[in-house]
DNA sequence: ACCTAAACGGAGTGCTCACTCCGCTTCTGC
DNA sequence: GCAGAAGCGGAGTGAGCACTCCGTTTAGGT
């Protein structure tokens, strides 16, 4: 008896082809059509059959999770690269530039973090980058260049509507995002902040929002 | 001969009974579900048959179109309202928050004007509604309140991440957008306003990137 | 070579919807 | 009242999809 891997039963080798080559063919699936694409338009791209795909990944979802956590550490150095930037400020906006980069790139994970569905595969996300985000706003807000009550709650809320222009945008004016985060970030500036009408959510309060999208 | 109106062939009572109950019928149900209950759902709702519904609206779409008609007066209103005011500002920010208490109020509202689909029930609306907020930004840009590179064919965006947030928020925390919002504007103020990356949408291109949710 | 567990493919299943068909019922003008 | 046009209901149709079943093929250890 060999060492007991905890899950790595060794593929045969045509099996270990045909997974790469279906990953292969989800990624470019949906950054091409989104997370809707049917799933035996990714097995024929793929080259292989519904029952190889499914015996793969049990479910649609599982493919999109796949998929997904290919751009997870991209999303991790992003985060890092902010937090090495000396200037608090640039080092919070260039971050939320690049993760939108990476929903160019990678529609399924904006679809995923952005929360239309999908929400195991968020979760694990947003369990690994909250640390990183908190203390980029943190860094932000002791600096003075962030708004005071900005709080790390408002993130999702700044991808969502950046990622809904990115979306709306794809194919007419790809960069439109750009003008659009602009806009914003300069609402997101401590300069010239006017009271808000009302707080941020709590934690529990944004679990409950971004789970309620699971449909 | 009586006068030959443009296209009332005067239904009979029960049919006029029936089309009023279906309108209310959907009226109610997609602000309770949004515009994806199926239709059956509406008919048991009217407590009409299939067969009746569709005659008198032979396509979804079409249905949609005539409730979202029902709110078009208050959207106009909105925008008059908010020339009316005598500070730019106000004027201009009151219309936005007023339309969105519109869609609050009626969730197939947003997701038209939003663009999710229904194109042709949007175009519409923007016909009858654009020279009063082009008016209302010119206003406020004479004003020196509004950031002048703010541009008429930025209003969707508003519309569009603002209507995302309120979505998002329904029965968790439905004045969110109302946050969302105050980040925004602050953004839109003439203020610390920053440059930005890159132009707004030519109205071809405005045109076009609603044109393509349809579908 | 050979044998068998592993892997394969793709037709089939079940579900959700928008939309249609048609035999029956009800207004309404005479 | 009574024809017959106008209207009605709801089972049925077809299309799109996620997912399953099972007879056939193949890798790879001996």
């Amino acid at each position: 008896m060999t060492t007991r891997e905890t899950t790595a039963p060794t593929l045969r080798r045509d099996a270990r082809e045909n997974r790469d080559r279906i990953l292969a063919a989800a990624r470019a699936a949906f950054a091409a059509e989104g997370v809707d694409v049917p799933v035996e338009a990714i097995a024929e791209r793929a080259g292989v059959g519904m029952g190889t795909l499914y015996r793969r990944f049990p479910t649609k979802d599982d493919l999109v999770q796949a998929v997904i956590e290919e751009s997870l550490d991209a999303f991790v150095v992003a985060a890092e690269e902010g937090l090495a930037d000396a200037d608090p400020w640039t080092g919070f906006t260039g971050f939320v530039e690049r993760v939108l980069e990476l929903h160019v790139e990678n529609r399924a994970l904006r679809e995923v973090l952005a929360g239309t569905e999908h929400g195991h595969a968020r979760d694990a996300v947003r369990r690994r980058v909250r640390p990183l985000v908190r203390r980029l706003i943190e860094r932000a807000h002791e600096d003075g260049s962030l708004r005071p009550d900005f709080a790390p709650e408002d993130m999702p809320l700044v991808f969502m509507t950046a990622g809904r222009v990115l979306e709306a945008g794809r194919g007419v004016a790809p960069d439109l995002w750009r003008r659009y985060l602009g806009l914003l970030l300069d609402g997101l500036r401590a300069g010239g902040a006017t009271p808000l009408p009302r707080g941020p959510l709590t934690r529990a309060q944004m679990n409950r929002l971004l789970d309620r999208e699971r449909r």
